[in-house]
DNA sequence: GTCGTCTTACGAAAATAGTCGTATATTCGA
DNA sequence: TCGAATATACGACTATTTTCGTAAGACGAC
């Protein structure tokens, strides 16, 4: 029962696997391309965060070819409960509805109403 | 009207931000006390912390007298609301859909009933 | 085969965060 | 007045994260 692992990404290696989750798998110059739209950072630096993330085991690689090819090792929903359930915790107070009532009130970010009826039936069925 | 400042408070500080947004003014001895029900770090490291937040501008001092007292220098809508909108930028692609449904469904940090209505009637406040 | 390019590996510097020991000052009660 | 308790200041040490230089092997064009 004991979850396998706690995978704690650092900032950085959580832009290296939103890229891999979207891609599904991706070499370090795929990766590093992408990066690069955003981020100023040299291709070592790219490879070394991937590698340090396969030690740890938060990527997968293939290295039957000289060409490196990667994955995500992580699930994403998993690691996304996981980092808001820090975030629940450390930024307000251990509860959610502050932070689902400051997302939802996110003016920068608003949900179309399709959106609000998925939260409406998630609500619904927790209110059972 | 520039922004003062892009506070990025690291996860110590956050911690003590907490105290110091609850408790409106506090001494280091009693942001400490708090902080050790569920941490275990020194006096003089609260202290510290709290002495380098001061120069960073995240919370303020009175020092007028021999015990210092201190107040958060920052909002706590606004840097939840902040840090939170990274977050959705970063990790659930601009939706904050994503990141409630996540949120409430965090089996670690159940919603009550009565938040559960809470968030019922700001759902209702959005969709008209 | 040789050269230029691309790749990984590796080590270590630089930057950031968190920790605490120790010195010194103040307060207060015995 | 003396000493225990408590306060701040400050430096240093540890740990983690991020960065990159350099080396060495593989590949393809020619």
């Amino acid at each position: 029962m004991s979850a396998p692992k706690m995978i704690k990404p650092t900032e950085s290696e959580l832009e290296i696997l939103q890229i891999l989750w979207r891609k599904g798998i991706a070499t370090v110059r795929e990766v590093h391309e992408e990066l690069s739209l955003t981020k100023n950072a040299g291709y070592t630096t790219t490879l070394k965060l991937m590698q340090i993330m396969n030690e740890k085991g938060i990527v997968k690689r293939d290295d039957s070819m000289r060409t490196h090819v990667y994955q995500a090792a992580v699930n994403k929903e998993k690691t996304q409960k996981h980092i808001l359930g820090k975030m629940i915790d450390s930024l307000f107070g251990g509860s959610p509805t502050q932070l689902v009532i400051q997302a939802l009130g996110d003016e920068s970010h608003k949900a179309s109403p399709e959106e609000l009826e998925k939260i409406q039936a998630l609500l619904d069925s927790l209110k059972k």
